[in-house]
DNA sequence: TTTTTTAGATTAAACGATTAAGCAAAATAT
DNA sequence: ATATTTTGCTTAATCGTTTAATCTAAAAAA
């Protein structure tokens, strides 16, 4: 029992395809399709329980009904929280989704970029990687629409839907200045992605607004692929140089996860010997035998603005350019109380 | 600039599509497409830069070359990396996968199934939720290949990949005892899934080999739904009964997350107030202040399994069935310390 | 020389839908 | 009664591939 068709309807119906589809498209009125043919077909087709061609559909239209998600991992939380809401907004508007991970590798993102384009994907929402100008580049010239979603990058013109970074890591300066921290740490990727930089910048001024010198030592990068190692050298250097830190910013969830194995390991408290405040976001940091004080982006709506830009953007290629920075929240937690009982509760 | 078709590629060559399309299929031997033709098709279609249309091929075939993954929930950690394992094993055979998250509800499921089904996947990976047998069912009549993975109907003959939830209860039920706990509660859905049934049966079995007599109050059994409020009667009822427990196994990630997070309320110390051996694996638990024992699941052979399973089936419909269950390893941590100094290390 | 075979190409149908264009009959206008 | 419009439906092209069936000329065999 094969799948049945508008041909099969046709038959059946004693009609030609062209009344059927118009009917089943509720063209009946614009194509003048007789009321009796139309109950007719109408009937018939849920009778053989027709199903239509998404395949079919789709060539002759041009159009998939899908959209191509390119992320850094889908085993990551973030990713997959992000992923989540992606799916189920574009769900409620009859949309596809197709998840792609590239590991943070522009080579990745690109073979993920041309299988998806192949697939013919109406348009991606896409978390940029480092090195990955060109494919936007690409997309924009092929003009394929897309929109960049968390990160983005500021000398190209594109629509995007991100967290405003260096708020963010402003604010979670100030708050650990607030709470009596004087030498403060972060620890970000080695990267020239526009949203690592602002989330340095915004520590950095956070400190420069308080007339606390930043000291170099104080800035530690390490590279995403070799970050395991990297992060304990990192955290050995920055305890042991002159100006200690007493307080840590990690500029993102990997980060902070292998920074507390580590400081868990050298049997260091939070936060009296170390505070902490981290990107990201899971069930750890509220498990965590001191509770971590984080920077809480909103997911939900980062995620369904994105797909609601891009399907704008589908319905009408031509609408301008939209951008927009969202404000993430600082959740306050024991890993940043205060230093003394001076300041705050 | 168009993408260019199998038509353009012939126009410039001034053959027929017919002979490029045997060319760039490789096909050119058993059509006997002349040599020097054949040259020149080929540095045409890398001149233009040839894409074939996957739609239309797809349209031709019945093959679309995309498989659907249906979950519980993507943003679950344990369905995320799962989901990672399947991509990537996909895409090494030239597969691309839709993934979609069905909330532990059958009815969701249903949809999905159908969206994909109408999106012709050419076959399925289902972590099959409650009261989702007559899906299966339903695939089975309609021949559309497909393998259960993590949990399957033992009353229905199907192809799957799961662990063996039996033994690893067991197994994790004698760890405890071993380390010296002789009250021992679970914690589970409740659910007449096999794989949870089973996971109960284990630890039951465990006691009773040990002579150790099982107590009604030690099985507590919480909806999925309503996790959140359940679990923390379930842990006040448990640790109130006349037969206190002293450790205790959560049959998934989520009500041990649950419940840590109460027994963190209540102040209770691992493992000396009560042991925790638990399902699932996530940062958490290596972070927890006391390291929490869990079962580990042999994830990555489940993905690649499954997958594996399913490429075959499509290949050769007719291949037998195949059916699996796989070994999970206990990952043996403070949380579930000896009681005494008398056992083990 | 005639017939058969073979190499090398073309034609056209099919996959399942959409839709512009066309056509005949009925209804309305002149 | 004739011309025009409207109604209701069909035809056929199209999207981009695949592939069975066919065709043609040249080569091989009879």
């Amino acid at each position: 029992m094969k799948k049945a068709s508008l041909k099969d309807i046709a038959q059946q119906a004693g009609v030609s395809t062209a009344l059927v589809s118009y009917v089943l498209n509720g063209k009946e009125k614009e194509t003048r399709v007789g009321e009796a043919i139309a109950q007719k077909i109408r009937l018939i087709a849920k009778e053989l329980n027709y199903q239509p061609n998404h395949l079919a559909k789709s060539l002759r239209s041009g159009k998939t009904h899908t959209i191509g998600l390119i992320i850094a991992d889908i085993s990551n939380p973030f990713f997959a929280n992000i992923a989540r809401v992606v799916e189920d907004e574009a769900k409620k508007n009859g949309y596809t989704v197709i998840i792609g991970s590239c590991d943070e590798h522009a080579e990745k993102s690109w073979d993920l970029l041309n299988v998806l384009i192949n697939r013919q994907v109406d348009g991606f929402i896409i978390v940029s990687c480092e090195g990955s100008e060109n494919q936007v580049h690409y997309l924009k010239e092929r003009n394929i629409p897309f929109v960049l979603l968390d990160r983005h990058f500021p000398e190209i013109q594109t629509d995007f839907v991100a967290t405003n970074n260096y708020k963010a890591s402003y604010d979670a300066g100030i708050h650990l200045i607030k709470s009596g921290y004087k030498k403060i740490g972060i620890m970000a990727y080695k990267s020239n992605m526009y949203h690592m930089e602002e989330r340095v910048r915004g520590y950095k001024h956070a400190l420069r607004d308080n007339k606390i010198e930043f000291h170099d030592a104080w800035l530690k990068e390490v590279h995403f692929e070799t970050m395991d190692s990297e992060v304990r050298t990192a955290i050995d250097e920055i305890l042991a140089s002159e100006q200690r830190v007493d307080a840590m910013i990690f500029a993102t969830y990997g980060l902070a996860i292998n920074a507390l194995k580590y400081i868990t390991e050298l049997r260091l408290q939070v936060p009296s010997d170390l505070a902490i405040v981290s990107y990201g976001q899971a069930e750890v940091f509220d498990l965590y035998y001191c509770p971590i004080t984080y920077v809480q982006q909103p997911l939900e709506m980062l995620g369904k603005t994105s797909v609601e830009f891009l399907l704008k953007k589908l319905k009408n290629p031509d609408e301008g350019m939209k951008q927009i920075l969202m404000e993430a929240k600082l959740i306050a937690r024991d890993s940043s109380k205060p230093k003394t009982s001076a300041v705050n509760g």
